[in-house]
DNA sequence: ATAATTATATACCATACAGTCCATTACGAG
DNA sequence: CTCGTAATGGACTGTATGGTATATAATTAT
């Protein structure tokens, strides 16, 4: 019934999310987009609406195949304390292997966006309340486990640990020194006794 | 000898310094800073350089009359630990009482910035070093004082520390709420225990 | 007052930008 | 095969961008 796609709207999404991650939303151009993306212009528009719509939609799938199964491992791990520090452990491992810098997309919009673009602000105050509540649950878990000492407020110390994962995120920008980022998170396990 | 500036460079830096904070480099036109520092263009470039060299020396200027004389007060309080409180309650009390929630013009130029811009990564790398060595050194006091148990190491507390700071200020853009806040705090400086 | 020097106003430049239009092409239902 | 539909290439638009040039105005040492 009509011409099909010559491109993959999901690799072509994709390709434009690890733009905005390295670069950024308005250090990049429509221009830069259509090169990564290997879509046509018109195309681009057609298919993901104009470059605010096409950034929402890069950040909702960082937010939907980047930070979230890294969330169900945590939880369905065996162990929450293990869990929490697999959780860790990979964020670093990535900060430190990342000859980029890239950070996290997420925490990037934060700074970049927040207060300027209500819709990136409601997606990502989305995201930290759900990071804080299933972080949250899984500290619950492991006070109910005996693997973490009870009587601790299992919310207040899941906000601890989010700030202390968005304060990774900012630092591995800068100095992505993988002792010293192992130092943080050991400290800050240490912090849920 | 010569026709004198019809502007303070001290008090048009510091618009510079305030517009940046409030909408990043990108997102911030020359046009925009003629206007907010009521400075001639031609004036502007003759006095502090092209767009670039204008953000290094507002960033350089916001660390030195913004985070610098934070920690001044901090190191100089007769209660080390009083000094920490007192740092992360002013962080608190500007973050809940900034309406355009603008969060840390070093935190936002760090996730905009680091990594494509050599001259302010090192910038903000220097000064998370400062930050971190500073706490270290409050903390190392706080233990000597008895205020805190001794045994632990300043160091690994104190980047600790500066990981939620940063933490807080991401969060701060998103959702400056001051009880959500006061609890982070709260419980960091009990993990200082 | 004059001359040397620096600031200011304003026009200007080339380019980059986000977004649109239209002619052409390919697909697939009938 | 044909026709309706949608995708594509690529030129195009108006505007905004960072940065400069030039002419004029103000300052002060002489």
């Amino acid at each position: 019934m009509a011409r099909s796609k010559a491109f993959d709207p999901d690799v072509a999404l994709r390709k434009a999310m690890q733009l905005f991650w390295r670069q950024g939303y308005e250090a990049t151009s429509v221009d830069d987009l259509v090169h990564a993306m290997g879509v046509n212009r018109a195309s681009l528009y057609a298919t993901f609406g104009d470059k605010r719509t096409l950034f929402r939609l890069a950040l909702e799938r960082y937010i939907a195949t980047v930070l979230a199964p890294r969330l169900d491992a945590t939880e369905i791990a065996s162990s929450a304390l293990a869990g929490l520090r697999g959780l860790l452990g990979e964020l670093i491992a990535f900060a430190a292997g990342d000859p980029q810098r890239r950070g996290c997309l997420a925490v990037n919009a934060a700074c970049e966006l927040a207060g300027r673009d209500p819709e990136v602000t409601a997606l990502l105050k989305g995201q930290a309340e759900t990071l804080e509540t299933r972080l949250a649950r899984v500290i619950a878990r492991a006070q109910a486990n005996g693997e973490l000492p009870r009587g601790r407020d299992p919310t207040a110390l899941a906000r601890l640990l989010a700030s202390v994962i968005d304060g990774l995120r900012v630092r591995s920008k800068l100095a992505p020194d993988r002792a010293a980022l192992e130092s943080i998170a050991e400290t800050a396990m240490a912090a849920l006794g």
